[in-house]
DNA sequence: TTGAAGATGTGAGAGGTGCCACGGTTAGGA
DNA sequence: TCCTAACCGTGGCACCTCTCACATCTTCAA
C-alpha cells in the first residue's frame, strides 16, 4: 500500500525496511478533497508533508490578490520542508488539486531522526538542492522565454510526471484548469489559451478538460527551448 | 583575519572554536580579480566556496547568449553548494565583481564533516532552504512586479547587506554595471537604465557609477511593493 | 595626454502580453 | 431533468518592455 509510496520517496530511500518502518509510524496520515486547502501562505506551522496520492498545488498570492503557483506535486513528492529549517511562517498556501492523502512529520520528530542518521539528512539536503536548481530554472525560464515557450515546457514536465503513453500520443491528465497551468507558468488564462489552441491548430496536441493528449512531442520540446 | 569571515558563514555558525579551525584547515584558499571566472557553468565539480572577501556574480546564459544573474554573493556567503547534493555540472558561472578571495572545501571533505556532525547539517539545510525560499521570492517579483518594481527591490537588497548609512543617505557600493544590474532583475539596460533615471528625478537616490546613494528608503520601499 | 573601449543617458518604433468583453460549453447539485 | 456556476474560446485595445540607434561621458592604458 502506501508504503510503497513512502519507499520511492527521496526522503526514505536511503533508509533501510526496519528504520523506514520505524520512521513511518512515528507519521500520521491525513486525507483532503480537491480544493481543500492544507495550510495558508503566513500559517506558522512546522510540519513536513509527503504526498501518498493524488496531487496539490503550491502557490503564493501578491498583495492585489493574484496568485502563482511555484509546483505541483504527486506521490512521493515532499513539501513543508521550509518552515523546517527557515524559521517563519509558511511561505505558500498548499491546495488540493484532486482528492489526495498525506503522511506528515513534526519538526521535532523529524530532528530527533536527523541526530546520529546522516543519510535522511543527506536526502533531505539533495532533495533541497534539487528544488533550489529547479526554481532557478523556474527564473531563467521567466527571464528568457516567451509565454507559448512557458507553456510548452510546462506541458512536457508534467507530462514526464504524470503522463501515460498510447498509441495515440501521450496522454496527460494534469487535473489543472487552465486558469491553474496560467498561474503556474507565470500568464494571463487568456494567454495561454491561445498558446494551447495555436499548438493544438498544429496537430501537436489534443485538448481535453484538465488534460490534453500530447502528438508531437519533439516539436513541443523544440518550442520549448 | 578571513577566519572571522567564517565564523560569520551560517555554514559555521554552529560550530565551536577548536571544530572550526580544525575545519578551516582542511580547506584551501585562493584569490582573483574583478571579471576573473572561478568556474563555468557546465564545469564538472563538487567543490564548495565561501566567500571570504569581495563580491562574486552567480549568472546562466541562455541559448543565445542573453545572461541572467541569480545573485550578488559577498562576504561570508557560500556557493557551489548545488553541485554537492544534487550530481551533475555547475549550474551557474561564477565571475568576481571585483578582486575577491576565497575558501573552499572539497565534496569528500564535506562529507567526512557531515558526518557525526549534525549541526553543520543542520546549518547547511539552513543555508538551503532560506535560498529556496529566496528564490521562489525573485518567482513571485518576476511575475508580479514590474522593471522599476524589480529594480527598487534589487537596490533595497544591496543596501541592506552593501549599504553604508551616512548623513546624506545610505551609500550603496554593489560594484555592479547598469548591465549587471539588468540581468539581476531579468530586465533590459535600457530600461533599467529609465527606471534609475526615474527614481533619482524624483529625489529618492542620486546616481553614482557602481553606486548609488538611497535618500528616500521609505518611498523606494513602497515603490517596490 | 590622448585614444579607444566600455559605460551611461535618451528617444522612436515594434511586438508581446495583460485586461476587458462576450458567447459558448461543461459539470454538478437541486 | 434543469439551472447555475465554473470553465473555455476568442477578438480588440492599451501598455509595458525590448530592440535599435546614437550621443555623451568615463576609465584606463599607451
Amino acid at each position: 500500500m502506501d508504503n510503497d509510496v513512502l519507499r520511492q520517496a527521496p526522503l526514505f530511500s536511503a533508509l533501510d525496511d526496519e528504520a523506514a518502518t520505524a520512521l513511518r509510524s512515528s507519521m500520521s496520515e491525513s486525507r483532503l478533497r480537491r480544493g481543500e486547502v492544507l495550510f495558508h501562505e503566513g500559517d506558522s506551522g512546522d510540519k513536513l508533508y509527503v504526498v501518498l496520492d493524488g496531487k496539490v498545488k503550491l502557490g503564493r498570492t501578491s498583495g492585489d490578490g493574484r496568485e502563482n503557483l511555484l509546483a505541483i506535486l504527486g506521490p512521493g513528492q515532499m513539501f513543508g520542508e521550509l518552515s523546517l529549517f527557515d524559521p517563519g511562517p509558511r511561505s505558500a498556501t498548499v491546495t488540493c488539486v484532486t482528492d489526495a492523502s498525506f503522511a506528515s512529520l513534526s519538526h521535532d520528530d523529524l530532528l530527533k531522526w536527523l541526530e546520529g542518521r546522516p543519510m535522511v539528512s543527506h536526502g533531505l539536503l539533495t532533495q533541497l538542492a534539487s528544488r533550489l536548481r529547479k526554481a532557478n530554472d523556474v527564473v531563467a525560464d521567466l527571464v528568457f522565454s516567451d509565454v507559448p515557450g512557458r507553456v510548452a515546457k510546462a506541458l512536457l514536465d508534467l507530462a514526464d510526471r504524470f503522463g501515460r503513453t498510447a498509441d495515440d500520443g501521450v496522454h496527460v491528465h494534469h487535473d489543472l484548469t487552465q486558469e491553474e497551468l496560467a498561474q503556474l507558468v507565470g500568464a494571463s488564462r487568456e494567454t495561454v489559451n491561445k498558446a494551447l489552441a495555436d499548438f493544438a491548430s498544429r496537430g501537436w496536441l489534443r485538448l481535453e478538460p484538465r488534460s490534453v493528449v500530447i502528438m508531437d512531442i519533439e516539436r513541443l520540446s523544440r518550442r520549448a527551448r
